[in-house]
DNA sequence: ACACGTCGGATAACCGGTTCAGGTGGAGGT
DNA sequence: ACCTCCACCTGAACCGGTTATCCGACGTGT
């Protein structure tokens, strides 16, 4: 039940060990015959490269790494890591690139990860994902020499490459479209404030408002748990001045502001507009549907891990940025008042 | 920028490679004096055991591996995964295993996967799920002498370790509890007929109706998806003799078969009584909340985790069942006809 | 003084590949 | 007939650990 080795086949083919590894690498060295008898040889036995004895020639681990924080609640909610885990692997798979994956607890829990991944030889780089402020994971990562894409905003990211999508626009656009509608007292239900998009949504939402003249708009921030979007929301719509449209940070939540918003008897969208972040399936499934901020999320994640490989192969990578989110309008959204 | 070696520690403690191997192992051989001094030089130029060169030695890659097959707008959608993933993980990553994952397009592909995987030395063992009948992966893996865990029901796994839950306790417990409340007519929207747990759970929801005297029960199949969902619920809802009550296969399809009843004018549980299968946080948050049959995933996935490890040390692992769904009562479950 | 056992450590070989520096034989040029 | 060149192939070393074997020094008992 021994696995073959390139040893095995050079003894049935009568010739060197170098020989096979030649032959099998496609590289110059042997005659086309041999290579041919070599391979068919190989393919009869069923041979596969041992990974270690590869990698331990310098050779690359043909693996790249990515840690996820969060609990195991919220991450089961977020479409969003298992998307762009899938994207991710659409690109790797097709380099046969093994993808390992590791939930924390905590960023100090991950930048060890980091350490013992690439000092055991393991992974030849990583994707960073929700990036704080000050992130302690990016001078970790700097330090280790070990390359690495970052999935946020370029502004935190340091020399590390960046790919990301503006969601400033993104925010501008839906308020611009709430202004439209007549909304003038617009609220947001935001994610972790310790998130780089999340402040950067926050301050690109107070400005578009500013700009546009909208008073008494406000932002609450909440661990992006239905439990916490209710919250917000009955908070929200039972103050003195209560907005006629708020957006959610994630779907979850917005779908959880919908039902606060039929329990406490206020007509979708007459009473309240409601614009959900991360356009998943749910938004389409509630009624009435989520107007919502769609990106394509797989596709963002095959880009990181096109620009982790091409980092990984030597090439200079400047960042990139993905296409911004578009706003679907859907049945969750209409002019305040209008029934 | 080099990593360090043992050799480099050998170097700098003035003894051999071999002693520090000794040292660092915590094996006999080397005085306490010498390992402590050689542990110390580790520390301090930040020596990891590179694990392709330990591999090499027969030894474990001290990783393992899951595959999913499931399109990603799907996974995305299903909590399930997620769960599973951060509960294996919090068995492994407390034993330092790494987790390879990789998302395929077919059983054929997945196959593939597990033979590269274990012929490249880059897993120790995998969990199967999404387990099918005369699953093609079972003999593929038995064929490999690849340690395994099935998460799926022992009729189906071969010689294979498996992981499940009793889905036909569960679902008989469903059936009798709408019968309790006065149901006579029930369906169900089923996932995937491929699938083993799916055709298990048709069996008992099929028997228990039986049983129980119910009449014109009927199941439909679906992928899954919220849209899916609320085709099977127009559709159902529609027939001439119309159930007043209808279990699915996952939240995100009772979600959308609310919206459907609400859209179609049918009081919920008035009218129509959804419960659905895998409580996530999501059913929760809609109004009314949906009754649900919840399972701990991630403890699920730990302990798939937990015999894949046992099976790997040479341990005799044999199944393990955990716990049946738990049936939680909410607001979508009610008598028939009572508002 | 000698045989014996034990401890601490070194040397060599090995895991399964890759790389590099030769070494062979035949073809081609002069 | 001799030299050169090239295509083809091999031996040996190496990557970074682990394991088996062996050796010398020291202590002990008699």
């Amino acid at each position: 039940m021994k696995r073959p080795t390139i040893a095995d086949i050079a003894r049935r083919a009568g010739v060197s060990k170098v020989a096979v590894s030649y032959a099998l690498n496609d590289r110059p060295g042997v005659s086309e015959a041999r290579r041919d008898t070599i391979k068919a040889i190989a393919k009869e036995i069923g041979w596969q490269p041992n990974s270690a004895a590869r990698a331990l020639n310098g050779a690359r681990a043909r693996a790249v790494g990515l840690t996820v924080c969060r609990p195991a609640r919220v991450l089961g909610m977020e479409p969003f890591f298992m998307e762009l885990i899938s994207g991710i692997e659409s690109e790797l798979s097709a380099r046969s690139y093994a993808l390992l994956l590791q939930v924390v607890t905590g960023h100090a829990q991950e930048a060890e990860v980091y350490r013992r991944w690439w000092g055991e030889g393991r992974v030849d780089g990583v994707i960073l994902v929700d990036l704080h402020f000050d992130d302690p994971r990016v001078p970790a990562i700097e330090a280790l020499g070990l390359p690495a894409v970052v999935i946020g905003h370029p502004s935190e990211t340091g020399s590390l490459a960046p790919v990301w999508s503006d969601d400033g626009a993104a925010m501008r656009e839906t308020v611009e479209y709430l202004a439209a509608l007549g909304h003038r007292r617009i609220a947001r239900v935001a994610g972790l404030p310790a998130l780089v998009h999340t402040v950067l949504r926050d301050r690109a939402f107070t400005a578009a408002c500013d700009e546009l003249g909208l008073t008494g708009h406000s932002v609450v921030h909440t661990d992006y748990t239905g439990e916490e979007g209710a919250r917000a929301t009955r908070r929200l719509v039972s103050a003195a001045n209560r907005p006629t449209a708020i957006v959610y940070d994630n779907d979850i939540m917005a779908v959880a502001g919908l039902s606060v918003a039929q329990e406490m008897r206020l007509e979708v969208p007459a009473d309240l507009s409601l614009v959900a972040w991360d356009d998943s399936p749910l938004s389409q499934v509630v009624r009435p549907a989520l107007t919502a901020l769609g990106r394509d999320i797989p596709h963002y994640g095959a880009q990181a891990a096109r620009s982790l490989l091409a980092l990984i192969a030597g090439e200079h990578v400047t960042g990139v940025r993905t296409e911004t989110a578009r706003l679907t309008p859907r049945g969750s959204t209409g002019a305040p008042g209008h029934r």
